[in-house]
DNA sequence: TAAATTACATACCGATCAGTACGTAATTAC
DNA sequence: GTAATTACGTACTGATCGGTATGTAATTTA
């Protein structure tokens, strides 16, 4: 290696992670790219490959971490039940707060991208996979521990799960009365029986 | 008016709505839609105002055959939850046969736009909660014919069933195996007790 | 110090974007 | 028949798109 880069890969990821979160893929420009990450074209495409490479790199930075965030959410809470309804209750607060975020990065591509491109197809997917694997594994921990109903069917319960998480983050984007969202999550909960 | 139009408008704007529900807004250039639609950019402006002007007239379209669609699926079944289960189970079913479609226009719409235009933030909650008030009326009916049990509070059940209803539609973009959708859709009916 | 290598900024590329000016064709009103 | 009005097709606009050629600065190797 010559002459060393000047800018903080990680950060620039993270700057365009955020704007393609914020926007979409086709609605983010290269400008609105080089001025977030505070690069110039040229190092974008010799770091990333092209506008693809790049948001694939952001899109993989944001599973990895948000894998990680409820994998943390639902593994320190020794009660099971309550792992789930603060989950869900704190999602719900963010978004209804101050400062509401963009969603979820990986359902915008989902949308976005998955039904165009088998690589975001693929992408998407086993994160949407490997959620459902942490939800069970939590579900399975409450079952050893009594804290759950012996009936319950672990695998298919995770995937619900999952599903109504993708459901309460999707409707947010249309901001239905609180009401809505507060009711179908207490509603949902009943199956953690 | 004098001259009269060469083109059948409303085939127009159906040609126009399946480009966007395929494509997405941002996705989708006027030379698509002029080709798709068979008539020249002028008429498109002078008929629809702009871009979006077109895209809001093919959402309306869509949103409103979508609701009558959904509404007779469920009032023209004796049992609700016969006609749920029916509603559900069909619509995985399209999603898996040979020609799927794209999802659900108005779920696109609502990823992509509602966070960032408020004609559109409105329009897609309106068109979610009139799904929901069709859902407790089919639920209500239920609940008097002594079908399902008295403790259901058809209103948040009803709510909850259309957030079922967009994860499901949600995560088949980024086409899981058949037996998530599957087990997902048991559990949920459960909540029909 | 010289050669090789990598990063940077500027300035550009052809293509395509949404939107429109304009001339001509068709129809109505009188 | 003539004037007025609306629709259509062509061809264009300036702006912006994603992507790159090129020259120069910085660093390593020898």
């Amino acid at each position: 290696m010559a002459r060393p880069r000047e800018f903080d890969e990680e950060k620039a990821l993270d700057a365009a992670m955020q704007v393609f979160w914020e926007k979409g893929f086709e609605a983010t420009s290269l400008s609105d790219l080089t001025s977030r990450m505070g690069i110039q074209r040229p190092s974008i495409y010799s770091t990333f490959g092209d506008k693809k490479g790049l948001f694939e790199a952001a899109l993989r930075k944001y599973t990895s971490s948000h894998a990680a965030y409820v994998r943390n959410k639902l593994h320190n809470n020794p009660s099971v039940k309550e792992a789930f309804r603060a989950f869900f209750e704190n999602m719900v607060a963010e978004e209804y707060g101050q400062n509401p975020n963009w969603g979820c990065f990986c359902i915008n591509s989902m949308v976005e991208l998955s039904p165009h491109d088998e690589k975001f197809e693929i992408l998407t997917r086993e994160h949407q996979m490997y959620l459902s694997v942490i939800f069970q594994e939590t579900i399975d921990r409450g079952l050893r521990s009594g804290e759950l109903d012996p009936a319950i069917h672990a695998k298919s319960l995770a995937q619900t799960l999952v599903i109504s998480l993708i459901g309460l983050t999707v409707i947010m984007k249309s901001r239905p009365e609180r009401s809505f969202v507060d009711n179908s999550i207490k509603e949902i909960l009943t199956l953690l029986r």
